[in-house]
DNA sequence: ATGTACTTGTTGTTTAAAACAACAATTTCG
DNA sequence: CGAAATTGTTGTTTTAAACAACAAGTACAT
């Protein structure tokens, strides 16, 4: 036994109902990775049997969660196989409250962002309205579901630390919010089952699974949001988490010896050196989307906005650099105005990147922007609902879009 | 399938073999970590059934890896369940090429260091030299051995970049060596299987395993030796290696915007700023083990020397802290001098690191020393092997002490 | 066109490993 | 000393995956 105090990481043995919930597991996972994969693939990407595939594919199906059609194009000799894809019609529901606003999605198991809507906070942004505001727009889109919509829940994306464990928001800068219940309180308004974490965390989830990181098992992603620049790292496909939640804060890592401090009060960190805002300023914006911001950072010739872009690539590299020697990924993803500065200054960053790295670490290293835009976080709050459905998917409770007693969701099947 | 490049983790199946071969793969890993442990314990920790963990520590015990003793002392009712312990006649062979010297060591999967010498290098230190003299070492070991134990190979630990698929050293500044094919030289003049990985990897996987990280799941341990500074990372129980196994190189993170380059030139980096070299000259020692340099940062009074070594203790709480709000561990470890800091300084430690890292993660964080000190490296090392066989237990190769034809080894069995 | 090679889907049977059940062994405690 | 509790052991049952055989569908050479 430990003689230290906790307890060992659970090494749980397969028993036969174990075995095959991996195995149904496992194939839905690929599956959603593919969108689209054909049952030859999945007999050879597992190991499995061929008849074994058909048994656990079948089980899917009728859970479902994938359907299965003839092969649009055939290639090669042999009978065509079949293909296999995630359901259109499992969805999860995303929540991403913000300073201003607050986003709501409806996302489906195939990663489409199939509704979205902002809801601008109107002066009092506390967690109450939050979820008032979630609560009505979820209501609304559950009474536009056909009754076949099989809901898995509802994933929240916080621009601040999350103990994901019991999804409390320990604090969010951006939101003013401290010791927030969040998870419980959004499952207590909607019935639904609720998972929260971090929202830069959740957009290096959702590009690893849909967008710039598929097909790769390593990536870390930097994400500048509105609450500030935040991160996620997946290890041999696998999201990093922690012991209790709080990993990947690759914004609040300290890359100089400066004093200018971040949102959490860290100073010379990435956050500290790196600010939206500067850059706002320089431009003479009030507020503006990324996209707006990214123009004006492609375009702008003014040579102090130059220097002072450059400077920010430079502390952008310090701080992939870092990333680079202590987790050796085969991509880096970078997000929202950070994605403009590689844009810009690729050769800079990549330069720079060079310099402050590890030769070895960065020989095959891909440094590259996002592919999912404003959507990533939506599609990464969703996943952590398809997570859980994925991780065991013959017991996992769904929800029908029928309203019971005008406002309780029914449990499907 | 993946649009991008690179193939996508292996998401095997379980089939029937293949959960069979993760069984006893899961029970000989839990005997491993306790060292020795019940049937009982087996049976709860893993789910599996009481006859099931019968059928699987039998053929763990007719593979020769573990043997079964009955209870030393009971405590409660009910019949006492029999102890299973790790064979110590299954041993590793440990190599730890130095700037100077090269340490052999013997080490059991008990976690024991039987054997251990240091040869000096006279003069060249290549590494043709390090094999010859590794080799000699061994098979002395190997003659002194009696006929039942079963050597699993040879673990090589680098102070430099290893990229661990194939055993080639990058980059080992201490060593002067580039592009060093160690892993196929020490197996083409042994006969042995050989793994490569960074010394200070390895000497976190063997705290986590023997050592102060015992029983946790989530370590980062930062190591210094006389190489330089490096560092390992277990996440969920599970060694950071990172795509080509250069990960954990937490020496080179950039913590600080000063100039001063470390060994493998950097700027501004932990090993850069953190120099045991320092130490020696402000105590004016020309050179010293870990032991003696202890003595020294615990004892001295002098308020240059003390001065300093506030400094370094403040550089490390920043790479501490870095790595806090990046990994989120439920411990952090310490070795080398950075151990006598962490001795002599503690409270300015953990003051600092509670200033530059996130509230929510110092929470629950433990810092403390390593607990197997020099050995760390040589129970790291033959872990490579171990690792293998726990991966594998029923089909893993396993070498006879017995010489056949003067020089070969046999395989057992 | 036609047959052959090749691949995959499908069905029924076999197999092996884990669960299960029953009982024996060994301890603590009243 | 007997009852309760826990674990070891043995024999049987269960079940999911493998296996084998055949059908179905494609590509290609002749």
């Amino acid at each position: 036994m430990p003689a230290t105090g906790r307890p060992t990481i659970a090494l749980s043995g397969q028993g036969r109902e174990a075995a095959r919930a991996h195995n149904l597991s496992i194939v839905l996972k690929m599956v959603q990775h593919a969108t689209t994969i054909s049952r030859s693939q999945l007999t050879t990407n597992s190991g499995l049997n061929r008849s074994t595939i058909l048994n656990i594919v079948s089980e899917l199906e009728e859970l479902g969660l994938v359907s299965e059609t003839e092969a649009p194009s055939t290639s090669g000799v042999g009978r065509p196989s079949l293909m296999v894809s995630a359901n259109d019609n499992v969805v999860a529901f995303a929540v991403n409250p913000e300073s201003d606003a607050t986003t709501i999605g409806l996302v489906t198991l195939s990663g489409k962002v199939l509704k979205r809507v902002r809801v601008l906070a109107g002066g009092n942004h506390d967690p109450a309205a939050a979820v008032a505001t979630a609560t009505r727009e979820i209501f609304k889109m559950v009474a536009a579901l056909d009754a076949q919509t099989k809901i898995t829940g509802i994933g929240v994306a916080i621009p601040g630390q999350v103990r994901v464990k019991d999804g409390i928001v320990r604090l969010a800068p951006a939101l003013n919010w401290v010791e927030v219940p969040i998870g419980a309180m959004l499952a207590q308004a909607t019935g639904l089952p609720v998972a929260v974490d971090n929202d830069a965390s959740l957009g290096c989830s959702a590009e690893y699974i849909y967008g710039a990181g598929r097909g790769f098992a390593n990536v870390v992603s930097v994400f500048s949001g509105a609450g500030g620049i935040g991160g996620g790292v997946v290890i041999d496909g696998v999201q990093l988490r922690g012991a209790t939640g709080y990993a990947g804060e690759i914004g609040h890592v300290r890359i100089s010896s400066s004093d200018a401090k971040d949102n959490s009060g860290l100073p010379g960190t990435l956050e500290a050196l790196v600010r939206r805002d500067d850059l706002l300023h320089i431009f003479k914006l009030d507020s503006a989307t990324d996209e707006e911001l990214d123009l004006e950072i492609q375009r702008t010739t003014n040579a102090t906005a130059i220097k002072v872009l450059r400077a920010q690539v430079d502390m952008v590299a310090h701080a992939v650099s870092n990333m680079v020697n202590v987790f050796n990924p085969e991509l880096v993803i970078l997000e929202g105005f950070l994605a403009s500065l590689l844009s810009r200054f690729e050769k800079n960053l990549l330069d720079a990147v060079k310099v402050t790295a590890l030769n070895a670490a960065t020989e095959n290293l891909l440094i590259r922007t996002g592919a999912l835009g404003s959507n990533a976080i939506m599609i990464g709050a969703a996943d952590l609902m398809f997570a859980r459905l994925i991780e065991n998917p013959a017991v996992t409770k769904l929800f029908s879009s029928q309203l019971q007693d005008g406002h309780k969701l029914a449990l499907t099947h």
